[in-house]
DNA sequence: CAGGATCCTATCCGATACTG
DNA sequence: CAGTATCGGATAGGATCCTG
């Protein structure tokens, strides 16, 4: 029963008693939100990419944070990693079915802030 | 679908170089995918509500943190404050129009992975 | 090239106390 | 009820060095 939707839950019920602090949706929303998550996520939209390819494409983030980010968002299923063994390695990465899934609404979300931030200068 | 301004800009040229870090949209986004900013802004979607609502709506939300999101997010636009002057005072909360707009793909975003994560539909 | 390990700092965030 | 102010622990995250 806690494994239900949350939000039928309210709608049915009470109104608020609506995001359970246990509820596992939470972490997963928590990765896929965090700070460089979402940034990965709809980088990888368009083409699988390497490493430092994703490095540069996302100003700004650490390689700490990127392999961080990167492990826990294969850990959950969203994106895959492939190793070829050659010399010197690479490793690319791209998004999973549930990955490109969860990917929509992220950049729909994205691009909606964009327009509204910038309704006549592009960039 | 048409990308963003960023994605264009990635598309046209080389692939990668999409999120600048003086990109407004990074604020934005980082506030609205904030640990709590999400969950207020799926809160206030289904109707609006006062302070103590959300807060029993939000469970693991501190007075503090909820104070801080929601300064935030009035901010940024996204939401309004309404105070009406009794005693004691009633402070209510809902959703600017692009506050809708933008509580959309969250909401979205949440169900697909609140799906995900229970497929298996409860009794 | 793709990271892991370490150190260290900024900030997040909860708890508490206080105000109007 | 709806906050604000402050303190302190936890954690996120950057910088640097190191490895296969």
């Amino acid at each position: 029963m806690k494994e239900g939707a949350q939000l039928k839950q309210a709608e049915v019920g009470n109104r608020y008693e609506v995001f359970h602090t246990e509820c596992p949706a939470r972490d997963m929303v928590d990765h896929v939100t965090s700070r460089w998550g979402i940034w990965v996520l709809i980088s990888l939209r368009n083409n699988d990419l390497r490493f430092f390819e994703l490095r540069n494409s996302i100003q700004g983030i650490s390689e700490k944070m990127l392999a961080q980010t990167l492990r826990a968002l294969v850990e959950d299923g969203l994106i895959w990693r492939e190793v070829e063994p050659t010399t010197p390695p690479q490793v690319t990465y791209g998004l999973s079915a549930f990955g490109q899934e969860i990917s929509e609404p992220l950049t729909d979300l994205f691009n909606r802030i964009t327009q509204r931030l910038s309704p006549q200068s592009p960039g």
